[in-house]
RNA sequence: GGUCCCAUCGUCAAGCGGUUAAGACACAGCCCUCUCAAGGCUGGAUCACGGGUUCGAUUCCCGUUGGGACUACCA
């Protein structure tokens, strides 16, 4: 019997989920239902200056919003893997330390920060490239430390890497990777604070928790040989890694938290209207490809169809038009019902939602409905109609002072006040009406209504503008 | 600088030794249309370079170039 497929996504609460975390969350989380195993969610937050406030529940509830929910998380412990943050299992990392220290397989280190960085530099000014730490430490005397000690210093605890030894791995995504010990120091795997460093963290973590599988950005490729030493050392057996590409910005780099050309913060595309569905399918595509031409599938579909060996090794650019055009799609498939949930609240900026019934709203959001690509844009197109401002420009100039639009005016308003309701039919049939009487037809009688009713040169149907309007409002406006 | 990763249209990418080199987004044109969209149709556009291996390389190998990640007592 194979063992049951455990993966996790970690994150730091040191902010918001963002476009990364929710793709490394959701291919985790697709492997996991894929294979029938637990997706596990769990806190590294080891770096207590960058915390923040929030930040665990905000990336649970973003997680739960794109439909990723976790099987165990701080909130919903397994007592077999518990705690679930990193600062709850303090006692259990020494508790590991101390048995690396007690087999020789780590050291205390009473460097300063000053002494470090001066033996970097005398490494680079001896010609070596990669410096790293000279184990100045490694062979200290208790007499030395102990005058170390009473100098205020607090050791931190390195890693005591093998000399010569190639470290290489299978990764499910980049094929055989190979590391040299030799290029790596010895590191910090507990801080002098006491608190340990990620990568030490880490082993333990996934160790304990019995992941089995660890899929996560690129960017941690480099610190697989440092963790697979610690797995060595130790004698447990391995996790499978898999190092995913990075999401990359219009200029190939890296997408930083603190770009702020692109949206990257789920928090933000919730509240500009974007589907979480939309873009749970927009991330599945971001550096993974299905094996049909298909692109829209949903999350059910999706841990059905998901295979990690479809993913791709080389770097995707966030495509912020793609993102549009599929949170389109999906929002003209929404029902009525759901298409009026989703719209209320942009609805809400422009009109006062109790003025109107639930059927006028959805009437006013169906006007655009397979126009927005994303739900805050209805805001501005219809403004418009409830705050009349007429541009001045040429174009505009020009129809209203063409020969036949005092005519137009003058006719619909006329006919407009014997039609007994506002029903497009009526309305279709009431411009026919101003079409035949007027001898007018295409912009030259539709554009001047539209001006008067709304100002501006574009916008939606008609129409439906006018149904929306209503007759008196209608009237008044091409009255001025 | 060092280590590692990557390389097909503008973007995401399929391809896994022999293909007219898919598809999607974007773009252009046409149709529809009072306008803007949407929709429909059509189109342009890609194998970084140089060596091998092979009857044959986009595909395999090696270089070059380019891009990226990492290089902390951050994660």
């Amino acid at each position: 019997m194979t063992k049951r497929v455990r993966v996790r996504y970690a994150p730091s609460p040191t902010g918001f989920l963002h476009i990364g975390g929710a793709r490394s969350a959701l291919f985790n989380y697709l492997f996991a239902k894929k294979n029938n195993g637990d997706f596990v969610f769990r806190i590294e937050d080891t770096d207590v200056e960058r915390n923040v406030k929030g930040g665990e529940e905000s990336q649970l509830n973003d997680l739960m919003w794109l439909g990723i929910i976790p099987d165990e998380s701080p909130m919903k412990p397994n007592p077999k893997y518990s705690p679930y943050r990193q600062m709850e299992r303090l006692d259990i990392y020494h508790k590991y330390a101390q048995w690396l220290i007690d087999h020789g397989y780590a050291y205390e280190c009473y460097c300063s920060e000053e002494e470090l960085d001066a033996s970097r530099e005398e490494q680079y000014a001896r010609g070596i490239n990669a410096p790293k730490y000279d184990r100045h430490c490694l062979h200290l005397k208790e007499e030395e430390k102990e005058k170390f000690r009473k100098e205020g210093r607090k050791p931190c605890i390195r890693l005591k890497v093998e000399d010569h030894l190639t470290i290489s791995f299978e990764d499910m995504i980049r094929g055989k990777v190979s590391f040299n010990n030799d290029d790596i120091g010895d590191w910090v795997i507990m801080k002098s604070n006491g608190i340990p460093t990620y990568n030490f963290a880490v082993v333990i973590d996934d160790h304990l928790m019995e992941i089995t599988h660890v899929l996560r950005g690129e960017e941690h490729l480099s610190n697989t040989p440092k963790q697979i030493q610690v797995y060595k050392y130790f004698g447990w057996e391995v996790p499978t890694f898999g190092h995913m590409t990075i999401i990359v910005n219009e200029n190939g780099k890296k997408l930083s938290k603190r770009d702020n050309n692109i949206l990257q913060f789920m928090s933000q595309y919730r509240e500009l209207g974007y589907l979480p569905e939309a873009i749970f399918n927009f991330i599945l595509l971001l550096g993974w490809t299905p094996n049909e031409e298909r692109e829209i599938f949903t999350i059910d579909e999706a841990k059905i169809i998901f295979d990690p060996k479809r993913m791709s090794a080389s770097p995707s650019m966030f495509d912020q038009r793609k993102l549009n055009w599929m949170n389109a799609q999906y929002i003209r498939k929404l029902s009525d019902q759901e298409y009026l949930i989703f719209i209320k609240p942009y609805l809400a900026k422009v009109v006062d939602l109790e003025k109107y019934s639930d059927e006028e709203l959805l009437f006013m959001g169906n006007m655009f409905k397979e126009e927005i690509t994303f739900g805050a844009q209805i805001i501005d197109l219809l403004r418009p109609l409830f705050n009349y401002h007429l541009e001045e420009n040429d174009e505009i100039k020009e129809i209203l002072n063409l020969p036949s639009t005092p005519m137009v005016l003058h006719c619909i308003k006329h006919l407009l006040e014997n039609v007994p309701d506002l029903e497009a039919d009526t309305l279709k049939q009431l411009f026919k009406n101003v079409a035949s009487e007027t001898n007018t037809k295409g912009k030259f009688l539709y554009m001047p209504i539209r001006l008067k009713l709304t100002g501006q040169m574009h916008g939606a149907e008609l129409v439906k503008i006018i149904k929306v309007l209503g007759k008196k409002e209608v009237l008044s406006r091409l009255n001025k």
